[in-house]
DNA sequence: TCAGGCCTCAACCAAATGGATGATGCCGCT
DNA sequence: AGCGGCATCATCCATTTGGTTGAGGCCTGA
């Protein structure tokens, strides 16, 4: 009784190497390889993979974390364990929210993966050492949760918008430009608009 | 007569999908793997392979420039074949500048890897397709050079760091800060702190 | 229906930022 | 010795930004 994978990254080298790790075993087969989320959902429901491997950022199409929700959606469900380059606290806890059983940075050894497919086939939660103690601190203090109106702002204001380009663009005042960004920056807990972007980025809520 | 490959890469999930791709034909032979910048030049100068394929970003250590310089250093000096995920402009003109033969986006299918390989042997230049032109348009616009200290402001600044911190920090006056950065906004064409760092984190520059 | 959240706008004030100009000292190169 | 580039600092001034307070309209869920 084989563990079955589905792979999923936009990168065909990296599936390469997913696939030689993952078949240097015998436990572990993998059944298809996709390179995107859309892909992913088309196959897993033809496949039923035990274990979906997939990772975060998929180039075009949606990301890891949509396609960790339609797949959790199948039945039977796939595991899903989410594979990055990256560790943004805020795409830790949305994949985990998302239904991913999983999170394992891509510079971890071979038979860390491999481990983790196997943990993850077990119903078990899998967290990369590393980031177990970001993600329980993330928990403690949620990301602050902006509105779509402040997140478009703030996208502006990373682009090096000054308040009234932002206001031209959104066709609003500069007064209400200014009052988003006093929320922003009241939850973001920050005091000049470079330390509101340089936050942004770092918990990845851009 | 076989053509010799040296891979250089911080996650050895890609070195793995890298040997598995150029070892799937039988005119490349892998002839060993390195997980940092220092580590591939003490093997290069050991291995002698005709080609090193070597990541751009290696995690800690030396980039994959400064290996590239090192590389061809050696003698006798293997063609470098730079693969990376992201295409910044300042890069890719700092890896050529630096004597690479060329340059690849992981992305690319596995052949093209392989052809790639195949050319920078012949002593060609590789570049990715859609990257040419970028090479082009940044030779046209070349990247302006800020010095040591001007760099260094800007990483403050990235930080979302106050004139006022950032003087602290460097024990200067603010006076000297707004000077660098009246530098920095000239040189980089931009008119707020905000723009400036847009345009270093665009451009690579930090 | 009412409370609360969101988006919108306004006015006022303090502080930070950006622009212009100039000066000093150091270092390396010619 | 002289020149240019770099880092340092200064002053003056206009603009931008951030902080505060308050308010009206809209929608949603209780």
């Amino acid at each position: 009784m084989t563990t079955t994978v589905l792979l999923v990254d936009d990168h065909p080298v990296v599936r390469s190497g997913l696939r030689a790790v993952i078949e240097a075993g015998d436990a572990l087969t993998v059944v298809g390889e996709a390179a995107t989320g859309e892909e992913a959902i088309t196959f897993a429901g033809h496949l039923h993979p035990d274990v979906v491997l997939c990772d975060l950022r998929l180039g075009s199409g949606i990301d890891g974390i949509r396609t960790t929700i339609a797949l959790r959606a199948l039945e039977p469900a796939p595991a899903v364990l989410i594979l990055t380059t990256f560790d943004r606290d805020a795409e830790v806890l949305g994949a985990i929210e998302a239904g991913a059983a999983g999170y394992l940075l891509k510079d971890v050894d071979p038979e860390v993966i491999v481990q983790g497919i196997h943990r993850a086939a077990a119903g078990d939660m899998v967290l990369a050492p590393d980031l177990a103690a970001r993600v329980l601190k993330g928990m403690r203090s949620p990301l602050p949760k902006l509105t779509d109106r402040e997140i478009e702002v703030l996208r502006h204001l990373a682009r090096g918008a000054t308040n009234k380009e932002i206001a031209r663009t959104l066709f609003v005042t500069e007064a209400t430009v200014k009052s988003h960004l006093a929320h922003i920056f009241a939850k973001l807990d920050v005091d000049s608009r470079s330390r509101a972007i340089h936050v942004a980025q770092e918990t990845g809520l851009i």
